[in-house]
DNA sequence: TGACAAACATACCAACTGGTATGTATAACA
DNA sequence: TGTTATACATACCAGTTGGTATGTTTGTCA
């Protein structure tokens, strides 16, 4: 499925290669010592393709960030979680799920979006606010499911969603960094654990 | 105070003036992208100095991680966990105390252990494998703490502890990461609220 | 069929990087 | 006082990087 997530977006084949190898390579190494000579091997594509997409290097990184990561959130949270009266059962699905599918090198190149921010956002305005712009339809899509558990009678009613909605992000990427540090799905399931147990205490009693 | 963290460690200013201003440039820029000739153009020190006390750019970095980072960790959280029964109301403080001091500066670049697990847990194992010292050492002290305040009756005790410790650890990290990437002091005292309820929720009853 | 623009391809370059070779001042010690 | 090791200082270098200039192919439309 293709999201349309920016107007005016090409849909040319080739920008669609470059811009999935230099999502690979900026996972695998940060944007800054991401390698456009190393995304151009692994692909076909010459650089006279690249620079006919994108203006420079750190286009290509913006576009990653809008199209790329963006399209991750929207498709694993945010959509899910419009069709959901449950946002605490449902986040623990998505959890479960992403946990069953989850590889040796995804815990070790760590969360995509996470890497990024903690690279580029002291560095680079233009990152820091694309990044922020997917964090907050993150936030705000658990947001707005845990009020809708609130008012179905899932949620506790004399919670923050606000921030326990940042809270629940938070502890989700420090899982994942500390997971990726230790390289340890191990250490990965037992912190994921306790969010797991910090989104039970968020049930309405009776649940 | 000076730690001895590690036995043979050189007491040199020069050395000092160096690693501190390695320290800097790596908080700011990550450790790829920080460049020595900054270091040194910050400092009065020439290139000489430098590679007479390290042999190259990742030592440096080694050094950074095993001399100064491990000594913030020591004694900001594992000292003075050290000391105490009530290991909830002691983190709480700590974390106060942490965001009473806290800069905006300090916000744009984050916590400086995660942002070089981030980026260089996935490529160099030696900094991994030093990161990884430094986060058991700030695990292990909170799982002992928390213990100590399971047998002493200030803390629950049909929690785990070592994945408390972990998820204590995940959580802050995360706050501090998002907060990196908004810009907010808000958003980190908010998320940072969270946090503390969290430790609230493991108090034993009665307390 | 001719014209024009989009979609590439190749060769090249200036800037910066970590690292090294070599030289020198200074303190300690025999 | 002579010797030697430590603690720097300076100049230089090879490799890599992002970026550009220029050329060529291909599709489209009049």
């Amino acid at each position: 499925m293709q999201l349309a997530l920016k107007q005016g977006t090409q849909e040319s084949a080739t920008r669609q290669i470059i811009l999935q190898a230099a999502f690979d390579e900026i996972h695998a190494h940060g944007f800054q010592a991401a390698s456009l000579a190393k995304i151009l091997s692994t692909t076909d594509v010459t650089k006279g393709a690249l620079y006919h997409y994108f203006p420079n290097k750190l286009a290509l990184g913006y576009a990653v960030v809008e199209e790329v990561l963006a399209a991750r959130i929207l498709e694993q949270w945010v959509e899910p979680l419009k069709n959901s009266d449950n946002p605490i059962k449902l986040m623990k699905q998505i959890m479960f799920q992403a946990g069953q599918n989850i590889t040796s090198e995804d815990i070790e190149h760590g969360c995509p979006l996470n890497n990024l921010a903690q690279e580029m956002a002291p560095i680079d305005e233009g990152f820091r606010s694309r990044i922020e712009t997917v964090y907050e339809l993150w936030r705000k899509g658990i947001e707005a499911a845990l009020k809708r558990g609130q008012d179905k009678g899932f949620v506790k009613k004399d919670i923050n969603v606000s921030n326990v909605a940042t809270m629940v992000i938070a502890s989700l990427e420090g899982c994942m960094g500390l997971a990726k540090n230790a390289q340890s799905k191990k250490l990965l399931f037992q912190c994921g654990q306790s969010v797991m147990d910090y989104l039970d205490s968020l049930k309405a009693k009776g649940n």
